[in-house]
DNA sequence: TCGATGCATCGACAATAATCGATGCATCGA
DNA sequence: TCGATGCATCGATTATTGTCGATGCATCGA
């Protein structure tokens, strides 16, 4: 296991994320979301995400999902690296492959960022 | 009234959108949300949320945010446009001034695409 | 041991995006 | 009617990001 996760949504995913319309942001807080949602904000970064989730197991290689999103190794890995870093995913080296998985936590700590209800 | 909201999370934001993860994102629904997201993918533009949500009556102009941002008024008025296009605040011009306010249901559907469990 | 495979990194280039000063258009108050 | 104010747009510049080919490092199977 070799997962390199930055946690950029904070060490304790339950405890970190406040709604962010519920009380102005400092200027750390805004650049750590605003990191996060940048990893999202690429359509084949999206849709490498939901290729992942939906795969068997619910895990991937980039070999894997090259040919669905028409992009070479190197620009998948970088995708990857980007979304790693910003803890929406885990890397998992196993031999000669690579396998990258959802962080639900994650997802779901960002998602409670965007929820204006209590 | 004048706003000029385009919603691009889709006409009907509790019909629109299902979990990023309950299966393969097509091109365009890809799209569609990563322009979402990369609205959401700047410090400056995550803070202008956070303090129209907060700010008295939920609604602010853009006279009311240059200051706290730091930023001038022709960049602040293109975050603002930005956030606007995507659909996150709506925009409603009286006498001189542009208020802008939060839109719960496209944060909440936004919210919703992040959720890992149903 | 060696060729093949999977992946990350590097370097370069092209495309996007952020920023601001200048400017123009409304609106308001005097 | 006129100056002042609020804001969007434009044009230019700089910074950031996406993309790929080339390359190097492991690992695997023969």
């Amino acid at each position: 296991m070799t997962g390199t996760a930055l946690p950029l949504l904070g060490e304790d995913f339950a405890a970190c994320c406040s709604p962010l319309t519920a009380g102005v942001l400092d200027e750390d807080a805004a650049e750590r979301l605003a990191r996060v949602f940048r990893a999202l904000g690429d359509r084949h970064r999206v849709r490498l995400l939901s290729l992942i989730a939906a795969a068997d197991g619910g895990e991937a290689c980039i070999c894997d999902l090259t040919a669905p999103v028409g992009l070479s190794q190197p620009t998948v890995s970088h995708h990857m690296k980007l979304l790693t870093e910003a803890g929406l995913v885990t890397r998992d080296q196993r031999g000669k492959w690579a396998y990258y998985r959802v962080v639900p936590e994650a997802m779901e700590a960002l998602s409670g960022t965007l929820r204006t209800t209590r």
